[in-house]
DNA sequence: ACTATTTAGTTGAAGCTTTAACTATCTGGA
DNA sequence: TCCAGATAGTTAAAGCTTCAACTAAATAGT
Protein backbone atom coordinates (compact mmCIF):
# COMPACT_ATOMS: atom_id res chain seq x y z
CA UNK A 1 0.00 0.00 0.00
CA UNK A 2 2.65 2.86 -1.00
CA UNK A 3 -0.34 5.78 -1.68
CA UNK A 4 2.66 8.33 -0.99
CA UNK A 5 2.16 10.57 -3.52
CA UNK A 6 5.73 12.67 -3.87
CA UNK A 7 5.63 15.93 -1.91
CA UNK A 8 5.31 19.36 -3.84
CA UNK A 9 8.69 20.04 -5.96
CA UNK A 10 9.38 23.88 -5.89
CA UNK A 11 7.41 24.97 -8.90
CA UNK A 12 4.23 23.25 -7.61
CA UNK A 13 4.95 25.11 -4.52
CA UNK A 14 5.41 28.58 -6.31
CA UNK A 15 2.25 27.76 -7.78
CA UNK A 16 0.11 26.31 -4.47
CA UNK A 17 1.39 28.69 -2.31
CA UNK A 18 0.53 31.39 -4.78
CA UNK A 19 -2.88 29.91 -5.48
CA UNK A 20 -4.04 29.34 -1.49
CA UNK A 21 -3.12 33.04 -1.27
CA UNK A 22 -5.57 34.50 -3.61
CA UNK A 23 -7.96 31.64 -2.33
CA UNK A 24 -7.69 33.05 1.20
CA UNK A 25 -6.94 36.83 0.37
CA UNK A 26 -9.66 37.73 -2.67
CA UNK A 27 -12.72 36.92 -0.37
CA UNK A 28 -11.60 39.56 2.65
CA UNK A 29 -11.28 41.82 0.07
CA UNK A 30 -14.85 41.40 -2.01
CA UNK A 31 -16.49 41.18 1.89
CA UNK A 32 -14.81 44.33 2.43
CA UNK A 33 -16.28 46.54 -0.02
CA UNK A 34 -19.52 44.69 -0.68
CA UNK A 35 -19.75 45.63 3.55
CA UNK A 36 -18.87 48.75 3.00
CA UNK A 37 -20.96 49.74 -0.37
CA UNK A 38 -24.27 47.71 0.85
CA UNK A 39 -24.35 46.21 4.28
CA UNK A 40 -23.99 42.86 2.71
CA UNK A 41 -21.17 39.50 2.26
CA UNK A 42 -19.50 38.11 -1.01
CA UNK A 43 -21.77 35.17 -0.35
CA UNK A 44 -25.25 37.45 0.04
CA UNK A 45 -24.12 39.30 -3.31
CA UNK A 46 -23.76 36.34 -5.21
CA UNK A 47 -27.08 34.87 -4.14
CA UNK A 48 -29.08 37.87 -5.44
CA UNK A 49 -26.94 38.38 -8.43
CA UNK A 50 -27.49 34.55 -9.33
CA UNK A 51 -31.65 35.08 -8.52
CA UNK A 52 -31.49 38.38 -10.84
CA UNK A 53 -29.99 37.01 -13.90
CA UNK A 54 -32.61 33.70 -13.56
CA UNK A 55 -35.87 33.10 -14.75
CA UNK A 56 -38.16 35.15 -13.29
CA UNK A 57 -35.96 36.02 -10.76
CA UNK A 58 -36.79 32.91 -9.29
CA UNK A 59 -34.88 29.84 -7.88
CA UNK A 60 -35.14 26.17 -5.97
CA UNK A 61 -33.03 26.75 -2.99
CA UNK A 62 -30.82 23.89 -3.47
CA UNK A 63 -30.12 24.99 -7.12
CA UNK A 64 -29.32 28.24 -5.74
CA UNK A 65 -26.92 26.88 -2.92
CA UNK A 66 -25.26 24.74 -5.26
CA UNK A 67 -24.54 28.13 -8.30
CA UNK A 68 -23.33 30.14 -5.19
CA UNK A 69 -20.78 27.10 -4.24
CA UNK A 70 -22.39 27.01 -0.74
CA UNK A 71 -23.99 24.62 1.02
CA UNK A 72 -27.64 24.29 1.38
CA UNK A 73 -27.51 25.41 5.21
CA UNK A 74 -25.55 28.24 5.00
CA UNK A 75 -27.96 29.49 2.27
CA UNK A 76 -30.90 28.65 4.40
CA UNK A 77 -29.24 30.65 7.69
CA UNK A 78 -28.63 33.59 4.94
CA UNK A 79 -32.08 33.25 3.29
CA UNK A 80 -33.60 34.23 6.28
CA UNK A 81 -31.38 37.66 6.81
CA UNK A 82 -32.20 38.42 4.00
CA UNK A 83 -36.04 37.45 3.64
CA UNK A 84 -36.23 39.76 7.16
CA UNK A 85 -34.41 42.87 5.08
CA UNK A 86 -36.87 42.08 2.49
CA UNK A 87 -34.26 41.88 0.13
CA UNK A 88 -35.67 38.02 -1.27
CA UNK A 89 -38.84 36.65 -0.51
CA UNK A 90 -39.45 32.58 0.08
CA UNK A 91 -42.35 29.90 -1.24
CA UNK A 92 -43.57 26.79 -2.22
CA UNK A 93 -42.70 25.34 -5.31
CA UNK A 94 -46.42 24.27 -7.04
CA UNK A 95 -44.82 21.65 -8.70
CA UNK A 96 -42.75 19.70 -5.80
CA UNK A 97 -43.59 20.02 -2.13
CA UNK A 98 -40.47 19.40 -0.80
CA UNK A 99 -38.69 22.16 -2.60
CA UNK A 100 -38.57 26.05 -1.17
CA UNK A 101 -38.36 28.55 -4.05
CA UNK A 102 -36.39 31.80 -3.26
CA UNK A 103 -37.37 35.17 -5.43
CA UNK A 104 -35.34 38.82 -5.82
CA UNK A 105 -37.70 41.67 -4.08
CA UNK A 106 -37.96 45.15 -5.81
CA UNK A 107 -35.94 46.09 -2.46
CA UNK A 108 -33.24 42.96 -3.22
CA UNK A 109 -32.61 44.77 -6.54
CA UNK A 110 -32.14 48.04 -5.48
CA UNK A 111 -29.59 46.84 -2.22
CA UNK A 112 -27.62 45.20 -5.64
CA UNK A 113 -27.63 48.51 -7.54
CA UNK A 114 -25.89 50.15 -4.78
CA UNK A 115 -23.57 46.93 -4.68
CA UNK A 116 -22.52 46.63 -8.34
CA UNK A 117 -20.82 49.86 -9.69
CA UNK A 118 -18.02 49.49 -6.71
CA UNK A 119 -17.91 45.63 -7.13
CA UNK A 120 -17.53 45.51 -10.51
CA UNK A 121 -14.46 47.71 -10.13
CA UNK A 122 -12.80 46.23 -7.44
CA UNK A 123 -13.17 42.97 -9.22
CA UNK A 124 -11.42 44.92 -12.16
CA UNK A 125 -8.70 46.18 -10.07
CA UNK A 126 -8.22 43.48 -8.08
CA UNK A 127 -8.03 40.74 -11.36
CA UNK A 128 -8.53 42.08 -15.03
CA UNK A 129 -6.50 44.96 -14.48
CA UNK A 130 -3.29 42.82 -13.56
CA UNK A 131 -3.66 40.25 -16.55
CA UNK A 132 -3.85 40.80 -20.51
CA UNK A 133 -6.40 39.13 -22.48
CA UNK A 134 -4.44 35.80 -23.10
CA UNK A 135 -3.86 35.79 -19.55
CA UNK A 136 -7.12 36.24 -18.36
CA UNK A 137 -8.24 33.67 -20.91
CA UNK A 138 -6.17 30.80 -19.48
CA UNK A 139 -7.20 31.60 -16.14
CA UNK A 140 -10.68 31.02 -17.41
CA UNK A 141 -9.69 27.84 -18.80
CA UNK A 142 -7.79 26.98 -15.54
CA UNK A 143 -10.22 27.49 -13.25
CA UNK A 144 -12.95 26.06 -15.06
CA UNK A 145 -10.82 22.35 -14.84
CA UNK A 146 -10.23 23.07 -11.44
CA UNK A 147 -13.82 23.65 -10.71
CA UNK A 148 -15.19 20.86 -12.72
CA UNK A 149 -13.71 18.62 -10.47
CA UNK A 150 -14.24 20.69 -7.05
CA UNK A 151 -17.84 20.06 -8.41
CA UNK A 152 -17.35 16.00 -8.35
CA UNK B 1 -17.43 61.66 -12.06
CA UNK B 2 -17.98 59.17 -14.52
CA UNK B 3 -15.68 56.29 -13.17
CA UNK B 4 -18.05 53.54 -13.89
CA UNK B 5 -16.01 50.44 -15.17
CA UNK B 6 -18.01 48.95 -17.97
CA UNK B 7 -19.63 45.33 -16.70
CA UNK B 8 -17.72 41.98 -17.24
CA UNK B 9 -17.88 40.87 -20.92
CA UNK B 10 -18.85 36.84 -21.76
CA UNK B 11 -15.01 35.93 -21.27
CA UNK B 12 -13.94 37.82 -18.48
CA UNK B 13 -17.53 36.36 -16.67
CA UNK B 14 -16.17 33.01 -17.64
CA UNK B 15 -13.36 33.46 -15.93
CA UNK B 16 -14.82 35.07 -12.77
CA UNK B 17 -17.43 32.84 -12.54
CA UNK B 18 -14.43 29.67 -12.31
CA UNK B 19 -12.10 32.01 -10.53
CA UNK B 20 -15.13 32.53 -7.25
CA UNK B 21 -16.29 29.23 -7.84
CA UNK B 22 -12.31 27.92 -7.09
CA UNK B 23 -12.07 30.35 -4.21
CA UNK B 24 -15.26 29.18 -2.65
CA UNK B 25 -14.73 25.56 -3.17
CA UNK B 26 -11.28 24.58 -2.71
CA UNK B 27 -11.20 25.59 1.21
CA UNK B 28 -14.08 23.54 1.92
CA UNK B 29 -12.83 20.56 0.19
CA UNK B 30 -9.35 20.94 2.08
CA UNK B 31 -10.82 21.62 5.30
CA UNK B 32 -12.75 18.55 5.22
CA UNK B 33 -9.90 16.29 4.61
CA UNK B 34 -7.42 17.79 7.85
CA UNK B 35 -10.64 17.91 9.67
CA UNK B 36 -11.07 14.01 8.96
CA UNK B 37 -7.14 12.84 8.96
CA UNK B 38 -5.80 15.43 11.30
CA UNK B 39 -8.61 17.62 13.65
CA UNK B 40 -7.35 20.32 12.45
CA UNK B 41 -8.41 22.89 9.60
CA UNK B 42 -6.51 24.39 6.41
CA UNK B 43 -6.14 27.73 7.86
CA UNK B 44 -4.49 26.22 11.50
CA UNK B 45 -2.74 23.42 8.51
CA UNK B 46 -0.76 26.45 7.45
CA UNK B 47 0.06 27.98 10.50
CA UNK B 48 1.47 24.71 11.86
CA UNK B 49 3.22 24.31 8.18
CA UNK B 50 4.84 27.53 8.06
CA UNK B 51 6.19 27.48 11.55
CA UNK B 52 8.16 23.94 10.52
CA UNK B 53 10.16 26.09 8.02
CA UNK B 54 10.63 28.37 9.80
CA UNK B 55 14.15 29.20 11.17
CA UNK B 56 14.31 27.37 14.90
CA UNK B 57 10.56 26.19 13.93
CA UNK B 58 9.66 30.00 15.63
CA UNK B 59 7.68 32.88 14.05
CA UNK B 60 6.53 36.30 15.27
CA UNK B 61 2.99 36.23 15.92
CA UNK B 62 2.23 39.12 13.43
CA UNK B 63 4.95 37.22 10.40
CA UNK B 64 2.88 34.48 11.12
CA UNK B 65 -0.27 36.20 10.44
CA UNK B 66 0.58 37.81 6.69
CA UNK B 67 2.40 34.44 5.54
CA UNK B 68 -0.81 32.53 6.91
CA UNK B 69 -2.98 34.94 4.64
CA UNK B 70 -4.96 35.87 7.95
CA UNK B 71 -5.59 38.60 10.05
CA UNK B 72 -3.44 38.91 13.51
CA UNK B 73 -6.67 38.39 15.30
CA UNK B 74 -7.50 35.26 13.75
CA UNK B 75 -4.35 33.99 14.26
CA UNK B 76 -4.18 34.93 17.89
CA UNK B 77 -7.69 33.22 18.50
CA UNK B 78 -5.87 29.79 16.38
CA UNK B 79 -2.51 29.76 18.49
CA UNK B 80 -4.67 30.19 21.55
CA UNK B 81 -6.75 26.68 20.45
CA UNK B 82 -3.48 25.06 19.41
CA UNK B 83 -1.57 25.87 22.25
CA UNK B 84 -4.34 24.46 24.18
CA UNK B 85 -3.88 21.40 22.34
CA UNK B 86 0.06 21.49 22.42
CA UNK B 87 0.78 22.07 19.24
CA UNK B 88 3.08 25.19 19.63
CA UNK B 89 4.26 27.37 22.17
CA UNK B 90 4.11 31.24 22.52
CA UNK B 91 6.79 33.23 24.50
CA UNK B 92 7.62 36.76 24.68
CA UNK B 93 10.09 38.37 22.33
CA UNK B 94 13.28 39.20 23.75
CA UNK B 95 14.19 41.96 21.42
CA UNK B 96 10.56 43.39 20.88
CA UNK B 97 8.60 44.14 23.98
CA UNK B 98 5.64 43.73 21.94
CA UNK B 99 6.23 40.84 20.19
CA UNK B 100 5.03 37.16 20.95
CA UNK B 101 7.27 34.33 19.29
CA UNK B 102 5.02 30.97 18.61
CA UNK B 103 7.19 27.94 18.40
CA UNK B 104 6.36 24.92 16.60
CA UNK B 105 6.11 21.79 19.69
CA UNK B 106 7.06 18.08 19.14
CA UNK B 107 3.48 17.38 19.19
CA UNK B 108 2.40 20.03 16.48
CA UNK B 109 5.26 17.74 14.26
CA UNK B 110 3.67 14.58 15.05
CA UNK B 111 0.01 16.42 14.03
CA UNK B 112 1.34 17.89 11.03
CA UNK B 113 2.54 14.40 10.26
CA UNK B 114 -0.72 12.66 10.52
CA UNK B 115 -2.40 15.46 8.30
CA UNK B 116 0.60 15.68 5.10
CA UNK B 117 0.25 12.62 3.27
CA UNK B 118 -3.39 12.95 2.92
CA UNK B 119 -3.08 16.55 1.78
CA UNK B 120 -0.59 15.89 -0.43
CA UNK B 121 -2.62 13.26 -2.38
CA UNK B 122 -5.79 15.50 -2.23
CA UNK B 123 -4.24 18.86 -3.71
CA UNK B 124 -2.23 16.46 -6.32
CA UNK B 125 -5.88 15.25 -7.06
CA UNK B 126 -7.75 18.28 -7.12
CA UNK B 127 -5.02 20.27 -8.82
CA UNK B 128 -1.91 19.67 -10.09
CA UNK B 129 -3.63 16.08 -11.62
CA UNK B 130 -5.59 18.29 -13.88
CA UNK B 131 -3.45 20.49 -15.35
CA UNK B 132 -0.09 19.42 -17.30
CA UNK B 133 3.31 21.46 -16.53
CA UNK B 134 2.81 24.66 -18.66
CA UNK B 135 -0.61 25.24 -17.00
CA UNK B 136 0.94 24.76 -13.64
CA UNK B 137 3.44 27.61 -14.52
CA UNK B 138 0.85 29.97 -15.88
CA UNK B 139 -1.46 29.36 -13.26
CA UNK B 140 1.77 29.93 -10.54
CA UNK B 141 2.53 33.30 -12.71
CA UNK B 142 -0.66 34.58 -12.25
CA UNK B 143 -1.77 33.95 -9.02
CA UNK B 144 1.59 35.37 -8.41
CA UNK B 145 0.76 38.49 -10.28
CA UNK B 146 -3.18 38.46 -8.16
CA UNK B 147 -1.49 38.27 -4.90
CA UNK B 148 0.68 40.96 -5.48
CA UNK B 149 -2.09 42.98 -5.88
CA UNK B 150 -4.10 41.50 -3.01
CA UNK B 151 -1.05 42.15 -0.32
CA UNK B 152 -1.25 45.86 -1.28
C1' DA C 1 -51.06 0.06 -2.19
C1' DC C 2 -47.06 -0.06 1.25
C1' DT C 3 -42.90 0.73 3.01
C1' DA C 4 -37.89 2.06 2.72
C1' DT C 5 -35.03 5.20 0.88
C1' DT C 6 -33.85 9.41 -1.06
C1' DT C 7 -34.31 14.31 -1.62
C1' DA C 8 -35.35 19.23 0.06
C1' DG C 9 -35.19 22.24 3.50
C1' DT C 10 -34.94 24.15 8.27
C1' DT C 11 -33.07 24.75 12.81
C1' DG C 12 -30.38 24.88 17.35
C1' DA C 13 -25.97 24.42 19.11
C1' DA C 14 -21.15 24.57 18.70
C1' DG C 15 -17.29 26.50 16.64
C1' DC C 16 -14.77 29.96 14.08
C1' DT C 17 -13.93 34.82 12.40
C1' DT C 18 -14.47 39.66 12.52
C1' DT C 19 -14.89 43.93 14.78
C1' DA C 20 -13.75 47.11 18.02
C1' DA C 21 -11.87 48.25 22.23
C1' DC C 22 -8.09 47.80 25.09
C1' DT C 23 -3.13 47.21 27.01
C1' DA C 24 1.63 47.49 26.38
C1' DT C 25 5.74 48.67 24.01
C1' DC C 26 8.49 51.11 20.83
C1' DT C 27 9.96 55.09 17.74
C1' DG C 28 10.53 59.68 15.98
C1' DG C 29 10.57 64.17 16.54
C1' DA C 30 10.14 68.83 19.67
C1' DT D 1 13.75 63.85 27.97
C1' DC D 2 9.10 63.68 26.87
C1' DC D 3 5.28 62.75 24.43
C1' DA D 4 2.40 61.70 20.21
C1' DG D 5 1.71 58.33 17.29
C1' DA D 6 2.62 53.85 15.48
C1' DT D 7 3.07 48.90 16.15
C1' DA D 8 2.03 44.18 18.41
C1' DG D 9 -1.05 41.44 20.49
C1' DT D 10 -5.15 39.98 23.13
C1' DT D 11 -9.99 39.64 24.13
C1' DA D 12 -15.19 40.02 24.58
C1' DA D 13 -19.11 40.33 21.88
C1' DA D 14 -21.49 39.88 17.64
C1' DG D 15 -22.02 37.57 13.44
C1' DC D 16 -21.53 33.78 10.29
C1' DT D 17 -20.85 28.76 9.06
C1' DT D 18 -20.90 24.03 9.97
C1' DC D 19 -22.71 19.99 11.94
C1' DA D 20 -26.17 17.02 13.23
C1' DA D 21 -30.76 16.19 14.07
C1' DC D 22 -35.08 16.78 12.50
C1' DT D 23 -39.62 17.20 9.46
C1' DA D 24 -41.89 16.54 5.27
C1' DA D 25 -42.56 15.13 0.62
C1' DA D 26 -41.38 12.28 -3.37
C1' DT D 27 -39.73 8.00 -5.47
C1' DA D 28 -38.45 3.13 -5.99
C1' DG D 29 -39.07 -1.60 -5.03
C1' DT D 30 -42.10 -5.25 -3.64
Amino acid sequence: MNDEAPWLDDDEMTTWLGLIGVVMRLPVALDEQLRRDARMSHFEFGVLAHLEHAEDQTMRMSDLAFLSNGSLSRLSHVAKRLEDEGLIERFACPSDGRSTLARLTDGGRRRLAEAAPGHVRLVRELVFDQLDEGETAELGRIAGRLLERLKQ
